[in-house]
DNA sequence: TTAAGTACCTTGCGATACAAGGTATTCATA
DNA sequence: TATGAATACCTTGTATCGCAAGGTACTTAA
């Protein structure tokens, strides 16, 4: 059975949507990221992780400051740029409307 | 901006689940899916269709009967299997974490 | 017999998640 | 001072999948 692979299917595509919605509550860097989606049930690795805060960071939706660490080397925190908040509306839109597709499936 | 090509991954995921609630409700064949996806403001691709259709045939989740059409030749009319309808409905358990994850990040 | 419509399917491409592996910095300890 | 562990960032290779484009086959009507 292929469910746990269309399991994490479904997951692909919100990974974005997902990190966008936690730095609009607050810089984060990656293993913030890792821990936090962890908490609300979403698995997230670094090779993953990475490669996409970097595309949204060449996007312009992100942008990020480097902050010492009382443990360690230096962490990159994230932030959401002005263009990532408007990208992030969108996504928003994009959101209720799959909510609206699946609620007409189901009903 | 990217905005167009995440909002469509951002369905990618949900198709193969959005295909199998249609066909929980009845038989359709593919015109009959992407008339009703589109119906409810879901784009889907006959190049994309019929190869997940394929592969869902191929897992056992779905089977299919063909049935004659009043016009033009006759369409394949799937149907959600036993195990097809065991699958969904850890979908469905898998759209509810996702829901959750969501409203957790948004909280 | 030919053209248009309908239906099913395949191929090639780009995007992306993931596993595995690699580099660099910091700090504690031998 | 040297070394090992912990932390943090990043890259490479692979598999999967949606999509655009193109192809095959059957039916009906002109």
């Amino acid at each position: 059975m292929n469910t746990d692979n269309t399991k994490s299917q479904m997951r692909k595509g919100m990974l974005e949507y997902c990190i966008m919605l936690l730095l609009r509550q607050q810089p984060c860097y990656a293993n913030d990221i890792i821990q936090k989606l962890h908490e609300a049930d979403m698995i997230v690795m670094e090779g993953t992780l990475y490669p996409l805060l970097s595309r949204l960071k060449r996007d312009g939706l992100l942008g990020y400051e480097w902050r010492e660490s009382t443990q360690g080397p230096p962490r990159k925190y994230y932030v959401l740029t002005d263009d990532g908040h408007e990208a992030l509306a969108q996504l928003d839109a994009s959101w209720e409307e799959i909510l609206r597709t699946v609620n007409i499936l189901k009903s």
